[in-house]
DNA sequence: TGCCAGGCCCTCTTTAGGGCCTT
């Protein structure tokens, strides 16, 4: 597979059209089947953490106030992936929050994301759960730190597209996983899945 | 004051509803 960048956010909330902001960020390059470079760092948008979140993530608002500034953060980060595939667990909520960011430091994404939710919830329908946590358990993943920090999260969805890329390759016989590949999987509806990966076979 | 996301995906579907995920 290509080097791709997978990247995580704690944020205050869901929802950036909602006034929610990012809190941390952290993005891991994963090269020849490993992580080769890693990227955290909180951050401070000027917005207060709701108890909530704090209690969730252990990201207290005091933490935040002696963070850098999140337009400073958005450009060290964006430059750090430069233009390699984004990668995230459930990508339609880190995309949001990674184009929210970084259009107030005027930039725009050029690549597209890839979703490991999406992907596993294909590739290894049998989970009994598709959360990054639950994934991790079920493929017995090592467990990178506590769950809902950045760079804890963003090394485990990392090591999740790992294994779902070595499904692929060993249970599916796939004979080369490409970016490409996962954005038709992850695309592909249900009755489609099986000619998708057949047509990648060896 | 009260409310507050949204994309994906399944099904007892498509003139809809609700669970799963992310913080």
């Amino acid at each position: 597979m290509e080097v791709v960048a997978v990247i995580d956010f704690e944020t205050t909330g869901l929802s950036p059209a909602q006034g929610d902001r990012a809190t941390e960020v952290a993005a891991v390059i994963v090269a020849d089947g490993e992580v080769v470079d890693r990227y955290q760092s909180l951050m401070n948008a000027g917005v207060r953490i709701p108890p909530f979140i704090e209690s969730l993530t252990g990201i207290s608002n005091a933490m935040i106030r002696s963070a850098p500034p999140v337009a400073e953060v958005m450009r060290d980060v964006s430059d750090f992936v430069g233009d390699y595939p984004l990668v995230a667990h459930n990508a339609a909520f880190d995309s949001k929050f990674w184009d929210a960011e970084l259009a107030r430091v005027q930039r725009t994404r050029a690549q597209d994301f890839v979703c490991s939710l999406l992907l596993a919830r294909r590739i290894l329908p049998q989970a009994p759960s598709h959360r990054l946590g639950a994934l991790v358990e079920y493929a017995n993943l090592p467990v990178a730190g506590r769950y809902h920090r950045a760079l804890a999260d963003a090394e485990m969805a990392a090591s999740l597209l790992m294994y779902l890329e070595d499904e692929l390759l060993q249970r599916h016989e796939v004979r080369d996983v490409s970016v490409e590949l996962l954005r038709r999987i992850q695309r592909a509806p249900k009755s489609q899945l099986a000619k998708c990966i057949a047509a990648r076979r060896a």
